[in-house]
DNA sequence: TCTGGGGTCCTAGGACCC
DNA sequence: TCTGGGGTCCTAGGACCC
């Protein structure tokens, strides 16, 4: 596979900062362009070149992903669908379709693999390789990248952009530069004035509370934020100012790969009208339930606490947190736990709210066994003290099989479009 | 123009124990 | 009777990312 000086020279050319020097520089980052919306090009290449956006659910919905096209119109993700139709009347709007997406993530990182074993993917369509074990048996660093291009493209007949310098944060902003379909490497000798000109949000961490107490110190670059003192960045805004001063001098402490200390399994809904009756929200407490523990089965989780989000139509959000009496994974115990969490936030706000989410989290791994009842762990559930259990293990068993029998009983009569929240959540209310 | 959905990480205060 | 500090758990909220 012969890489092209023309190739190469993409994205970066007029820089000058690619080349020959990518000794060290064996982080790459990869970032997809224009991900879901270059996922439905494939199958519709008759929208190619014009303004195309990934988003919807009509009304309240945002954009999740814009067409080059269509960003030129100033359209851009997480923007409401609203403003983006009137930028831009005549864009083709089509509603996401993730599974396709998944699936077409999943080739690409089967790519990733061949190259390297030590990759971290942090997103669908991103995510960062260390390459250093691969320098030997495919090249150097920008001779790889450019490999993995080529392979990505004929592959899935999808772009990739990446980014190649000697830590992640570099990488990352350097595969930002070179979008869409390009290549860049930043020499270490070139880091500093790579970054320095950047408006300070560039940087990964740097949203709009820090963008906003940065500025009010008069720092607008990344250069500026460089040339403070790293004591003040953490008094101004805590070990995350720490990290970004690093990273506004390219260096990066994080590594490669790092495991979650809080995983959590959660979803969300957001209402296409602001709902007032409390019955309808304890429905909808009742579809997310069911959404969260049937995830929490599939991936083999039970969870020891659950929570609640609760917004208004006013956006101000309220979240509500309780530690299960037993760890599970079934929708009624996650819906009879943060019931009335629903019913006392509902008393103190009266105005209609907007969205309402459910989150589990402190998750523990179900035992691989068979055994049923082995989602609960003797010790989990029996008090220190060795004083009675709260919950004797038992019951629990025959609580869980009930439950499921209910879900599934409702689920064979009535098929799974009419999940009938009605009637799962009077199946719910009997154990009070 | 009016703000999705699924996540992670951090901080801070109060309870409780030693 | 008053006063400690450290550690851990729990909860609420905020910031940020894709």
């Amino acid at each position: 596979m012969g890489v092209s000086r023309k190739q190469l020279a993409r994205g970066g050319g007029d820089l000058g900062l690619l080349g020959d020097d990518d000794s060290g520089c064996v982080i790459l980052h990869l970032d997809m362009d224009a991900f879901f919306v270059a996922v439905e090009l494939l199958t519709r290449p008759e929208l190619r070149g014009r303004p195309v956006v990934v988003g919807g659910r009509g009304g309240r919905g945002v954009v999740v992903s814009a067409s080059y096209e269509a960003r030129e119109y100033g359209v851009h993700a997480a923007m409401p669908i609203g403003r983006a139709e009137a930028l831009c009347p005549r864009a083709v709007f089509i509603p996401p379709s993730r599974g396709l997406y998944s699936a077409y993530s999943a080739r690409v990182f089967d790519l990733v693999a061949e190259v390297t074993e030590d990759f971290a993917q942090v997103s669908v369509d991103e995510g960062y390789l260390d390459v250093s074990s691969a320098l030997r048996r495919l090249g150097s660093p920008a001779v790889i990248a450019a490999g993995l291009r080529e392979r990505i493209e004929a592959e899935t007949g999808l772009t990739a952009s990446v980014g190649v310098a000697s830590t992640k944060v570099v990488a990352k902003l350097a595969s930002a530069r070179a979008k869409p379909d390009g290549l860049l490497v930043v020499p270490q000798a070139q880091v500093d004035d790579f970054l320095r000109p950047m408006p300070v949000e560039a940087l990964p961490g740097v949203g709009a509370a820090t963008l906003q107490t940065l500025s009010r110190y008069g720092i607008a670059t990344i250069g500026e934020l460089a040339d403070a003192e790293r004591a003040w960045a953490g008094r101004v805004l805590g070990s995350h100012g720490l990290m970004l001063h690093d990273f506004s001098h390219g260096i990066d402490r994080r590594p490669l790969r790092h495991e979650a200390k809080d995983h959590s399994v959660s979803a969300e809904h957001t209402f296409p009208a602001d709902v007032w009756r409390i019955e309808e929200l304890e429905t909808e407490l009742l579809r997310l339930a069911d959404t969260v523990a049937g995830r929490l089965r599939a991936d083999g989780w039970a969870a020891r606490g659950a929570g609640l989000k609760y917004r208004l139509g006013d956006f101000t959000t309220f979240s509500r947190s309780v530690t299960l009496p037993v760890p599970t994974d079934l929708a009624a115990d996650l819906h009879r736990a943060l019931r009335p969490a629903l019913r006392s936030l509902r008393e103190q706000h009266s105005s209609g709210v907007r969205l309402l989410g459910l989150r589990t989290h402190d998750l523990i791994p179900l035992a691989e066994s068979g055994r049923q009842g082995s989602l609960f762990d003797p010790e989990a559930a029996a008090p220190e003290d060795g004083g009675e259990a709260s919950a004797p293990v038992a019951g629990q068993d025959a609580e869980r099989r009930e439950a499921q029998l209910a879900l599934d009983e409702v689920r064979r009569r009535f098929g799974k479009t009419a999940l009938t929240p009605a009637s799962l959540l009077r199946r719910s209310q009997e154990p009070e």
